[in-house]
DNA sequence: CTAGTTGCAAAACGTTTGCCCCTCT
DNA sequence: AGAGGGGCAAACGTTTTGCAACTAG
């Protein structure tokens, strides 16, 4: 009964890319890339230039070589799925902080066969495995992006739902010490604020340093 | 035929106050909330004159057992039913940062008839008046408190889910100038901190709680 | 009297899980 | 070959809603 569609049936008409990979002689290059991942969370970080991209940059990845993510996960020793790499691919180049939803939306613009149950299974996993966080910023849909080495914080467009991320160390030991005055060890933090761009101003005086990723909505900064 | 029975058939059942299986015990590990106020609890209507400080007087007080947040009620032009006075009753004695369920609990103790669907109307009421923010700390559900006039911060304690407001004008303050750095101007800001109680005694002057700054939702003047 | 409110049950919504097949290693 | 992942649907916990009975003003 119930004949079930499994990822490697069809392809879609795109799919020159991670088959190849996968199936050609590439597989001693994939766990020399994991090798090479472990030692640059050990801290050996120039290493994986030898194996990704020199410019391993932000920029637009051809979709051959394997996601960030992707990279994270096998270093985790995660069992390396086709849904899970669809996954990890589009949660690598998101630029913003997508709800479940909308990564669906993505993965199934990739690959339709994907479930909803899978999606929320391999993201709950990877926040597990410290590759993700998961946020709550108002809505009602967790948020997800990837964990970064230092705390942030969020600032929310009100008009658009956008996202802008920025720092601000002392705020986070000021924090700390509020929380050591009440007697409690501060295990984490979040600091979202919530605003409105802007229109008419007549002075805006420092352009925030390029860590938003997010405003396509002015053009005022950068 | 389905009777329904309608909130005037009976009214104040219940006059012994129970309070829940959840002080005991922990007490000194968990945030000293502090319990003056949840003693308002469940019943007493009649004698709560008595429990109205008498030594309190500030201008004319118009209605003898009226809640607070019933006076606001009233006073935005809300139809002042029997279920929204129990509720406006209960949050407006509840010391701490209730979720729904919770409320619900209490709610029920006062009157079993209120259902859960009213509650969420009139808690959802309260807020589009401006009764009431609803604030998600972490868990699931949402929790109510009542509305002040200037921004606070929640501290979680991550063992006992208990809530601890603190001010930090400064950092809000700092918090706007961040927000205007990146051309925005801030509606709202949220800092939740989680953390745990530190147990062993380091020397630690008097934590502020003693105070009773942690706990005053405003409400109680003294 | 009538507009507005309530209780009930059911739906909506986001998320998790049981089951059994299937795939990755 | 076998441990574990995936699809599906059903369960889940929270919140909303349709509806008829009811009530406050």
């Amino acid at each position: 009964m119930n004949r079930r569609p499994r990822h490697d049936e069809q392809h879609r008409s795109d799919p020159k890319q991670r088959r190849t990979a996968r199936s050609g002689g590439l597989e001693g290059s994939t766990i020399a890339i994991s090798v090479s991942l472990k030692h640059f969370l050990l801290g050996h970080r120039r290493v994986i230039s030898k194996w990704a991209r020199p410019d391993r940059r932000d920029g637009p990845q051809p979709a051959l070589m394997e996601s960030r993510i992707e990279r994270l996960c096998t270093a985790s020793g995660l069992r390396m799925t086709h849904p899970r790499r669809v996954i990890a691919r589009v949660l690598s180049e998101a630029p913003d902080h997508p709800d479940v939803h909308e990564l669906y939306q993505r993965t199934r613009a990739v690959d339709p066969r994907i479930s909803l149950a899978t999606l929320y299974r391999t993201v709950r996993l990877f926040e597990q495995s410290g590759i993700l966080e998961r946020r709550n910023l108002g809505s009602r849909r967790a948020r997800y992006e990837p964990s970064g080495e230092h705390d942030h914080f969020h600032l929310v467009d009100l008009d658009s739902d956008k996202v802008i991320e920025f720092d601000e160390p002392e705020t986070e030991a000021l924090m700390h010490r509020v929380a050591a005055r009440y007697g409690f060890d501060l295990v984490s933090l979040r600091i979202e604020l919530f605003g409105r761009r802007i229109r008419h101003n007549t002075e805006s005086r420092t352009p925030p340093q390029g860590s938003s990723s997010t405003t396509n909505t002015g053009d005022q900064v950068r």
